[in-house]
RNA sequence: GGGUAGGUGGCAGAGUGGUCAAUUGCACCAGGCUGUAAACCUGGCCUCUCACGAGUUCGGGGGUUCGAAUCCCUCCCUACCCA
């Protein structure tokens, strides 16, 4: 008897949310070849450790990742050591080129920490990691060359990332060519069976394809997720459009960011986000929009934090947006006693000192457009030279931001 | 290697000697309304100063000038055309 569920109820669960299979049929072979000889299958998935936040755009792949390890295959985990090393000078983020060694194992060691929390790294069988500098830094030159004479330039520039540069006139340098390339030979090293990424992988993936058939080996299956659309509803979730939400981040931050998001948005991460029965969410999006979206929020939170922690943000919400109060877990801040002149402070100092806003000057603004007040009563400042009795305790909220004050 | 056009605030994109801390749009922040959604209205959007005001910004460096994002020199970078 298998140790592997029946192929059909695995394709049930793979198949959920799945954008692009290459080939569906190919897929379901692989796994008919499993399930009768008990070996599981080699799913590849991989990352540049090149920052060192993971946010839920990362986690689409991840879980259908973690999808495959509870049905007993193995995930094998490319990290992209020497990829990074090149660093991608599309981006004109000066900062990103030229990492050294150090700070790349660094990333890889902050990543895998982050990513354990979707996917299984114990469990034995279940998780390979492979960093590829392994392969790659024994790389010759004459092997190199054998890599680069399997693709044409023509292949190259179908790509429509590559295309699209080339229209609007923006540089494309020759080694961001060579990714594909590189990205593709991780498959021939591990073996893959099925490789997944976002859908602007496929060109890569597909790459991978075409370079296991060169080296003999059966090719893998190309699986692409959809891209989860960032906190505007709009664009990619990513870093740089600062529409994430990272899973470091505090519970409270992620349920308030999810609150944030459109409700055209809702559907898409609850089938990307959670295992919730599609049909349900869908009629509680249509009947009750706020209370699907907390639903979600706290459904998100408890998946990383814990039931606990999901029920706790949920009532701080409450207390703080709904009953117009303060919430029960409020962040603090140290103020020295030193600023403090008569138990006084200027208010400006005040939340520029406790970080509300960035500057003074910027605190000034956010006080005469009446942004801030404290304490229990609430009290608004709208003058720019007001000064705040402090005291220990005290609240002083600034948009949906609060703190809580404690004289050091 | 030769030629041409460029490099301005998070992005797009004006400005070509003083009235420029720099038009405008997007994004963002705050206030109103609300479900911290959308839509809409209002204000804001370099820093410091209670304030008058001051300082630092237009690829880097140097120079001309009472005065430069704007002129000159030089370096770096990009795109396009030719080879």
């Amino acid at each position: 008897m298998s140790q592997f569920k029946p192929v059909e109820e695995q394709l049930a669960i793979i198949l959920r949310g799945a954008t692009q299979i290459e080939t569906r049929d190919e897929l379901k072979k692989k796994l008919e070849r499993s399930h009768a000889t008990g070996k599981p299958l080699r799913i590849k998935y991989g990352i540049d450790p090149t920052g060192f936040d993971v946010h839920l755009g990362h986690t689409v792949p991840l879980r259908k990742l973690r999808q495959f390890q509870e049905l007993g295959h193995t995930a094998v985990l490319i990290m992209g050591t020497a990829t990074a090393a090149v660093g991608d000078p599309s981006g004109r983020d000066a900062s990103r080129q030229g990492l050294t060694t150090e700070q790349i194992e660094k990333n890889a060691c902050t990543y895998l920490e982050q990513i354990g929390k979707v996917i299984d790294l114990t469990t034995p069988g279940r998780f390979e990691i492979r960093p590829n500098g392994d392969w790659f830094s024994k790389f010759g030159f004459p092997q190199m060359l054998r890599l680069l004479g399997q693709m044409t330039v023509q292949q190259m520039l179908e790509r429509d990332d590559f295309s699209k540069r080339i229209k609007a006139g923006t540089a494309i340098y020759l080694h961001e060519m060579l990714y594909p390339l590189m990205q593709g030979w991780d498959s021939v090293e591990i073996q893959s069976d099925v490789e997944l990424g976002g859908t602007e992988q496929l060109y890569n993936l597909m790459v991978g394809r075409d370079l296991q058939r060169g080296a003999g080996q059966a090719a893998q299956i190309c699986f692409t997720m959809p891209i989860l659309r960032g906190l505007d509803g709009e664009k990619k979730m990513g870093k740089s459009l600062n529409n994430y939400i990272g899973l470091n981040e505090p519970p409270k931050e992620k349920f308030g960011k999810t609150m944030k998001i459109p409700d055209t948005l809702m559907s898409e991460w609850y089938t990307l986000l959670t295992d919730r029965n599609p049909e349900e969410t869908k009629a509680l999006i249509a009947s009750n929009p706020n209370e699907a979206k907390k639903a979600l929020g706290a459904e998100i939170v408890r998946f990383y934090h814990g039931d606990e922690a999901a029920v706790m943000v949920r009532e701080d919400w409450k207390k703080q947006f709904e009953c117009k109060g303060d919430p029960d877990h409020i962040d603090e801040v140290t103020i020295p006693a030193s600023k403090l002149k008569d138990g006084q402070m200027l208010a400006v100092d005040l939340i520029a000192e406790s970080k509300l806003t960035p500057s003074k000057s910027e605190a000034k603004r956010k006080i005469k457009e009446g942004a801030f007040n404290y304490g229990p009563d609430r009290t608004a400042v709208a003058d720019d030279k007001a000064t705040v009795a402090v005291t220990d305790g005290l609240v002083i909220r600034l948009g949906r931001k609060i703190f809580r004050v404690r004289l050091g």
